[in-house]
DNA sequence: CGCGCTTACGTAATCGTTTGCGCAGAAATT
DNA sequence: AATTTCTGCGCAAACGATTACGTAAGCGCG
């Protein structure tokens, strides 16, 4: 026996083991010099409590879940990084689940963490997730659970953390009209997701204000790079229609658009005017300067690891902690300058 | 007792706890019938067996550690990308931890870890570690560990995975002699990272074959852009020693010296060529286009995942396994263009 | 002096799963 | 027919930490 536990100190210090997990425990029934006692071995040795055992007697595991649709990808690093800020400091460990956008592994994963697993898990839905079945039995087993970004609005009871999606689609859409552009397609990736939603209703509503005679154009892509250069090329190939500026809800559509202008040799902005939701640093380093609407992803992470264990804790949180919507940031570079 | 456990199946088929054990875990002293009837009820009542019990009973968590210094970072993203598509097809979880650089928290983390709470470890160093006694302790536990990217060649019987740096920095550096550079600087950040200093290497060893009479140009950098900024702004703007060319050990540093060359109107190529190591996919996109040295950030995941996995499962590692160099790739853009 | 109370510690049950061992009855072997 | 070998299952002891409860000594108090 050479894994140092409860047993081997009580052991070698004549004690029962009860009264050594007292003592590290700091608990009031044991004397202050037997503490010091246990304290000093218990440094000694390295002494670590077993987290199984711990976790099985105390039925909590100290673990969160992290469940993202990609990794690979700087808003959910930020986000990540923000949770990251936040767990360490609650004595929690942090495990990573990644969907790539696929519902069903979505759903195996939230079955695999059914299990005590995890004290609460924070979601951003993949967007191929159109059904919250998956959702509803976490939320009647009473694990804790947040979503954010990616959200679904339909599902009572369960807090989110969201940005001002709607309001800066609205912005970005307005700031390309205010610039010059008389025709704004919208780029947005094909599925269910929240977001692409909420900024395409700001999109429609700044079109129906500023320019109500146009059409919106909605223009779906997906998840595939060389399918959306398809799609854009096709799109700004169409002399009579094509577009004068873009508005991107994810960063990925705006690089593809790039590449394809470069390739059709139609220069941004005088050609073309781009804007996109992105939280890429290099977008200021791009040809030209990318205007991004940049989303707190850090705070994001931050908040909603704090909502999460306010709810591990069993705190009652305030109404206004059930909904919480972050501000963005446009960042008006030249990509979409006066032309 | 609304929980569904071993010992509520037992008692609704009547049968011994134990028994109900061995029918799920498909064991052959169990009969056919008797499985099948255990089977049924566990995925009506949606059984889940508490990982807690079953780590405490067989002594592995069926969890792994991965730890990073940041994840903001393409590569570190990639990596953990990669780790993600080995570990739960061999059914286990992935723990995330970052040492933002600094090593006592990698320190304090792996201390944290040395109590079971995970079954391996992959772990690329914080630049501010220059001392491996915590490392060595893992060893000594037996815990299986693996290095990646961010090595230290020191310590025995780690395996490690890692890329072609100092090839790649002859290369890079070689590259840009070829483009016509004749006063090549390299860019480094601080610390004690063990690809800084390969890369350095292969800097210095190309300078010294090319340009004989050039003493290499180390330029020491950190953490903090705004200090870079300042570091590389002395630097180019030193009219009689500018340098022509800038080899970057991350693309961080690119970055920086993207920025100061904006803000000098110094123009790359032609005033200044830059090549970087870099897993930024848009990369292509920026003002010029920038040459860059791709490490296979998936594949170094993939690989160390499954080095991981083998030891984990006792397999005995073959000798060219214990450390694995995996190529990377020059991707010439415009920013070493012949000017 | 006897009663209760506090202090400081020990005993043992418990969390849920796994697994060595035992033990029937049935089947196969001699 | 007597013995061995399977087959199928139950009993109970682990794993290591936590905690309700028990208990002995020491103390104060009437």
């Amino acid at each position: 026996m050479d894994n140092v536990n409860l047993k081997r100190l009580a052991k070698e210090l004549n004690l029962a083991v009860s009264t050594v997990s007292r003592a590290l425990r700091d608990s009031h029934e044991i004397g202050k010099e037997t503490k010091e006692r246990v304290r000093a071995l218990a440094e000694q040795l390295g002494f670590q409590p077993n987290p199984h055992a711990s976790s099985l007697r105390q039925n909590k595991s100290k673990t969160i879940a992290v469940i993202v649709p990609e990794v690979e990808n700087n808003f959910f690093s930020q986000v990540i990084n923000g949770i990251e800020s936040v767990a360490p400091t609650k004595g929690y460990h942090v495990l990573i689940y990644l969907t790539h956008e696929d519902f069903k592994k979505e759903r195996d994963i939230l079955q695999l963490l059914r299990n005590g697993r995890v004290d609460g898990l924070m979601l951003s839905l993949s967007n191929t997730t159109s059904s919250f079945g998956h959702l509803e039995a976490y939320r009647q087993a009473g694990i804790p659970i947040v979503l954010f970004d990616r959200v679904c609005e339909t599902i009572e009871d369960v807090p989110m953390i969201i940005t001002d999606d709607a309001e800066m689609g609205y912005r970005a859409t307005e700031h390309l009209i205010k610039k010059g552009c008389n025709r704004v397609a919208y780029l947005y990736p094909a599925g269910e997701s929240s977001i692409a939603i909420r900024r395409g209703t700001g999109y429609q509503n700044a079109i129906g204000k500023y320019q109500p005679k146009q059409k919106p154009l909605f223009i779906e892509c997906s998840t595939n790079d060389a399918q959306n250069q398809q799609v854009i090329r096709k799109l700004l190939r169409n002399k009579k229609e094509r577009p004068d500026g873009i508005f991107a809800a994810i960063e990925k559509l705006a690089v593809n658009t790039y590449e394809v202008c470069h390739e059709l040799n139609l220069s941004i902005p005088q050609d073309l005017k781009v804007i996109s939701f992105s939280n890429l640093r290099a977008a200021a380093l791009f040809h030209p300067p990318l205007s991004s609407i940049v989303q707190p992803a850090y705070e994001i992470g931050r908040e909603s690891a704090t909502i999460l264990f306010k709810m591990i804790e069993k705190k009652l949180l305030l109404p206004n902690e059930k909904k919480i919507i972050l501000p963005s940031k446009l960042i008006e570079r030249a990509s979409t300058a006066d032309s």
